[in-house]
DNA sequence: ATAAAAAACAGGGTTAAAACCCTGTCCAAT
DNA sequence: ATTGGACAGGGTTTTAACCCTGTTTTTTAT
């Protein structure tokens, strides 16, 4: 188990300058951590991570943010799994973006953390998904735990058949009921029940809180 | 003018220790800018800001970024410009957020500076604020051209009438055409003719299009 | 395995509301 | 003074909402 003992290479993805100078910052004095490149956006990442694979010394850690122009950091994880199974992602986020955490779980970073992150911490998350185990951050943790919460208690969201669901998505693009008929080949009035079973079933008066409904929930 | 060669004071405030340190790597051989403090939330800063003005040696220069827990950077300027008037604030956004950008114009922050920025590039920023001129990234200044732009031009938006902004933020309550005529003591019939101009002005068929409309235009 | 129950899907008839067609008054612009 | 726009309203048509029934599919309990 000597390879344990090998510095983590680590390559730093943001395209925010002062934030890598930020985390390299934060790691100078750890020797065991060596940062062997920062890139600015996910195409510059990728060619990193090949030049570094070629050269038989292959990146361990991959910390990247999410937000970035162009490609971005879920997408750069899925791209970057694909092509190094063995290497290791640890996702920074800005805020716990709720709407986020389910791509990321997607693509199966190893850790997730915040990027108010203390030194300490970020070392030790750095040390863990090196060694192959996970590392959220509370707080991203805490995020998924409310989303699985919100998934197995019966929400008015997830009661919705598929047939109102498609049915919902087609009143927000403002087609009439007549339309959504011609449009499904059903009964203008099957529409209509669809429409009134919905209603019901979200508690709402009209279409108005249908809509309202639609955009909280982004079925649309 | 000998005051101008003195070394300028700044606060900085983010949220994100890495940012902070990555800000202080990149000021770091800067001889005439002296960092006094570092602050995670707006109500430290604030504090921080009293306190230097007691000890007669009040902050120059604020370099905040905009999202914090609390208090963002957006209400930290309007409070710090209200008690300290001298003061410069420097404002950093994350990505050009096109939403925030009108309500950094209203609290007059001299500065707006995107965080993917470079360390000549700061430097001057901060220099030139504190100098007492304007500086604002050409992304930024970019967004705010737009922003007027769109302002000048005859958008369906502002083209509406007091009452019809009126009808339409009760209509988004759910509110029936009856209840509306009911809360603002006209007729129903009344109600119906504004509704008629409304869908008529914004161009959309029904109400489906008016909550749309409502919310892309930030009417609620 | 199969009957019973639940839920999705389809639809008819009626009522309430929204959408569309008009007219006319008041006010401010110049 | 007249013109355009906001505001108010009447009459008619269209659409959405509410009241039901029946069929098919999917779950659940025996």
């Amino acid at each position: 188990m000597q390879e344990e003992k090998q510095t983590i290479k680590l390559l730093l993805t943001d395209d925010h300058q002062m934030l890598l100078d930020g985390i390299r910052s934060l790691l100078r004095k750890e020797t065991d951590i060596e940062i062997i490149a920062e890139a600015t956006n996910g195409k510059t990442a990728l060619e990193i991570l090949q030049k570094q694979a070629d050269n038989n010394t292959p990146i361990d850690v991959l910390l990247t943010d999410i937000s970035m122009p162009q490609m971005d950091g879920v997408e750069l994880t899925r791209l970057a799994k694909l092509r190094f199974p063995d290497l290791k992602v640890l996702v920074l986020t800005m805020h716990d973006e709720r709407a986020l955490i389910e791509q990321i779980l997607a693509v199966e970073a190893e850790g997730y953390i915040l990027k108010n992150i203390g030194r300490k911490e970020l070392i030790k998350a750095i040390k863990k998904v090196a060694e192959g185990s996970s590392h959220y951050s509370p707080e991203v943790l805490e995020v998924i735990m409310q989303k699985k919460k919100e998934q197995n208690q019966e929400t008015p969201a997830n009661s919705l058949t598929k047939r109102e669901t498609e049915i919902i998505q087609l009143i927000c693009k403002e087609y009439s009921s007549a339309e959504i008929a011609e449009t499904l080949f059903i009964s203008t009035r099957t529409v209509e029940t669809h429409r009134k079973n919905i209603l019901q079933k979200i508690n709402v008066k009209n279409v108005v809180g249908l809509i309202k409904f639609a955009f909280k929930n982004q079925l649309v």
